[in-house]
DNA sequence: GATCTATTGTACCGATCGGTACACTGAGTG
DNA sequence: CACTCAGTGTACCGATCGGTACAATAGATC
């Protein structure tokens, strides 16, 4: 809906940019509109509840994408391990490496968190049941399956904190390059 | 210094509490005099940078805080899995069993990251140290020791992250209870 | 009692906050 | 061409932001 240079979607991305990095209590209007180049009428045009519709906006696509390039893989049939492996190069690349904060751990902290509870807390079911659906697959009885899957959701959300706060880049990529091996291990092997 | 119906210790204390569950940039002076009970002026008058003096002292008393009740019972004698252990009960009543956010992942968010930089990695490296030395002394490799406390961290930052997103309350006392015996398993034993 | 210094309340500052009003534009449509 | 209407720029709103000035107070010290 913008002119014809950026289409719905991709202001919705620059959106999301400025959210996931300052989050929303230091994503001012100003910054927003800056980043999408957009004035503040045109923001509110799109957006009309302001910061709110915007935000929620961003966690739809954020699902979307998250379906699309995340949760269906991991669904959809395969060598378990594989699809793990999948797993880990599409978080890689989607958290530039660690060096990206994530949005949904942004809107956990203040008033945000039970603003945007339902939304956030649907995007990391989602994905805590596609990964417990890989260990299904890979013969794990369903509640060790679904330990181990929020295991791996915690680890990466973990992972993300601890590399930006510690300054140690290189951690985050080593974390989740750990997972698919321990998550599919039998009660045994949990690395190196 | 306030007049004597709350310590320094204590103001700082309120700050803290603000500057963890709003963040840096959703905690408004309003809110930090209030939490406190002083007015503007004697916020300054403490603390004359505003609310970067705030952080830091808050920073400041935090280090202190762990140190003596998490970092050096992890350093002193003992058997390790006992330590490990006893940081699990102290980490427990610090989150409030996970109700509670962690200050350091809220500082590395925006602007904040870059200034408060060195405060928090330094909090972040002596823990995972002190990690890694009961890992010593319970007989692993340097490096393997390391890589382990890194990985409490990161749990531990991660079930906070994932715990308060999904409101799944009991994921984060779950998520750290399983530390102790995962990190002075001998390659075997990942867990249940 | 005079003095001093730490502490505080009140009033204020300019800047920015999120949000609105409104007039204008320009590309489609009849 | 007349009309419409999504999209936009500009100007503005009251509230709040972080921060300062300053005079009043109060408790200790002499």
């Amino acid at each position: 809906m913008p002119p014809a240079v950026l289409s719905r979607e991709e202001v919705i991305d620059r959106l999301m940019q400025v959210l996931r990095q300052q989050g929303y209590a230091g994503a001012s209007l100003a910054e927003l509109s800056k980043a999408t180049g957009l004035g503040k009428s045109s923001l509110y045009h799109y957006f009309p509840d302001g910061k709110d519709d915007m935000t929620r906006a961003v966690l739809g696509q954020l699902a979307a994408r998250l379906d699309r390039a995340l949760f269906n893989p991991l669904r959809a049939a395969g060598p378990p391990r594989r699809r793990l492996d999948a797993m880990v190069v599409t978080v890689n690349a989607f958290y530039r490496g660690g060096r990206e904060a994530c949005l949904l751990g942004n809107l956990v902290v203040g008033e945000t968190r039970e603003r945007f509870h339902h939304e956030v807390a649907a995007i990391f079911e989602e994905w805590i049941a596609a990964i417990a659906t890989v260990l299904r697959d890979a013969g794990f009885a369903k509640g060790l399956a679904r330990t181990r899957a929020e295991d791996a959701v915690v680890r990466i959300e973990g992972a993300l904190v601890v590399a930006q706060g510690s300054g140690n880049e290189d951690l985050f990529e080593r974390t989740i390059r750990r997972l698919p091996a321990d998550l599919v291990a039998r009660a045994a092997g949990r690395r190196g």
